[in-house]
DNA sequence: TGTACATCAGTGAACGCGCGTTCACTGATGTAC
DNA sequence: TGTACATCAGTGAACGCGCGTTCACTGATGTAC
């Protein structure tokens, strides 16, 4: 693709009136664009169309219809968001609970700055995104991601399946990122905020730490013994949470 | 309403061609019939009219608009997960654990029994739901009733404003029951089934309530001490889960 | 290096549809006397 | 107890709109020779 980087609106300059260069991606980006805006309710085909600068039958040549673009769209979410994931697990080191820490925060952060992708991604079948190989395939890989983490925290590697006190652990820690990031999409968290850290998204991030640190420390009493690391962490954790 | 009990579809006899009874909860019903079945971006006015074997002009009467409808769904809907959580209060007995863990129960039981109020409840401003004072007023007494008993727990009483941990404890498990039955609603529970339970709801329960038994105890020893009651119970809370 | 041609990627007009809302209306109910 | 009338609650036709999708088309690109 190098001969066009800007990815404009309608007015493309009569030299690429036709092939956009790479429509395909920006049919997804302003699909994820107008999601985020609107709402899956506010997704239309037509106006995805009109933000690429291109005719309402374009997106037809590269997804068929509407719903292959909204499963397209799923798909790339799960792979943005193991690749959030992944990411957060560099970022905590060789510390198991850092690793998993970071991993939620990873994940928060992801359904924060991309909630139009976020908001799809578990809607699955009810509406609009379609059953698919590839999309099963990409929301396995980020659950997978997640699956080693608390297998690295629990000190359970695969293949042994887990046990009913490790599954609920993998659970907890799922149903906590996954809520945190829901109701704080929702604008739900502003409701009680607390007492030292304003509204602001950083103060947000800096409370999700500190909890999921308390999370995994208690998570880590279930793991056999001899796989918990930094001993003296275990204080501090119990009074961060606020900067 | 003693004249008509049986909220019918579109074949109302000619006795009750007028005057349905009792249109409002009827349209407040099929809205959420309908919300449950496609979600927000299926739903449409004309359908729950027709649903309610009315004609499509009929629900301006009573909500003005669209909008209006949705909104007053939302606000129904706060209502009903507030009677849902305070039932769980009643059903856990005088053990704040207990209470609090029925809380959760109770709130996860909501979401999966109504997924089409759980979901439009968080979706305020975003699309179709109009801010509100009494959708406020719903949405906030729901909290109080969470908070009360996170308070409980903690034996942190009103008035005195929660400490940055006390917060993050009642923020986890907001965040956990929140988490816990997006990820159920979206059929993302049956990625990883736990060892011993089939995937049944019923098993889900029982998953849910042992989870959130062991994360109560957790979150219950930041409490002063002196709050923590039937000592006998955390080894027992340590190993449920399954059954 | 030049030409013929197949293929690719997007056009734009057209279709039929379901939508939210409006409007003048009308049937049923309740109240005043 | 009966009648006039206001009010309430729902009708149904009509409007204009944006939608997804189709279709024959055409301009640009790439390949064979």
């Amino acid at each position: 693709m190098p001969r066009k980087t800007h990815s404009s609106k309608a007015g493309r300059s009569h030299r690429d009136a036709y092939h956009h260069g790479d429509l395909r991606s920006a049919l997804i980006e302003a699909t994820e664009a107008l999601l985020a805006e609107r709402g899956l309710a506010g997704f239309s085909l037509r106006e995805v169309a009109r933000r690429s600068g291109v005719s309402p039958a374009a997106p037809a040549h590269h997804f068929g219809d509407a719903e292959g673009l909204l499963t397209a769209v799923a798909t790339h979410a799960f792979e943005g968001l193991t690749g959030a994931l992944e990411a957060g697990n560099a970022r905590g080191g060789a510390d198991p609970v850092a690793r998993l820490r970071e991993q939620g925060v990873g994940y928060v952060e992801f359904a924060l700055r991309y909630p139009g992708r976020f908001g799809l991604m578990f809607r699955t079948g009810v509406a609009g995104v379609r059953k698919d190989a590839a999309l099963e395939q990409a929301a396995q890989a980020a659950f997978a991601v997640l699956e080693d983490g608390v297998r690295a925290l629990l000190a359970a590697p695969r293949p042994a399946p887990l046990s009913a006190a490790q599954w609920q652990a993998l659970l907890a820690i799922w149903s906590i990122v996954h809520g945190f990031a829901h109701l704080a999409i929702a604008g739900q968290l502003d409701r009680a905020p607390p007492p030292g850290v304003g509204p602001q998204e950083s103060g947000l991030r800096a409370v999700l730490a500190g909890l999921l640190e308390q999370q995994l420390r208690g998570l880590q009493r279930i793991a056999p013994s001899g796989a918990r690391r930094a001993p003296g962490a275990r204080r501090r954790a119990a009074t961060s949470g606020s900067r």
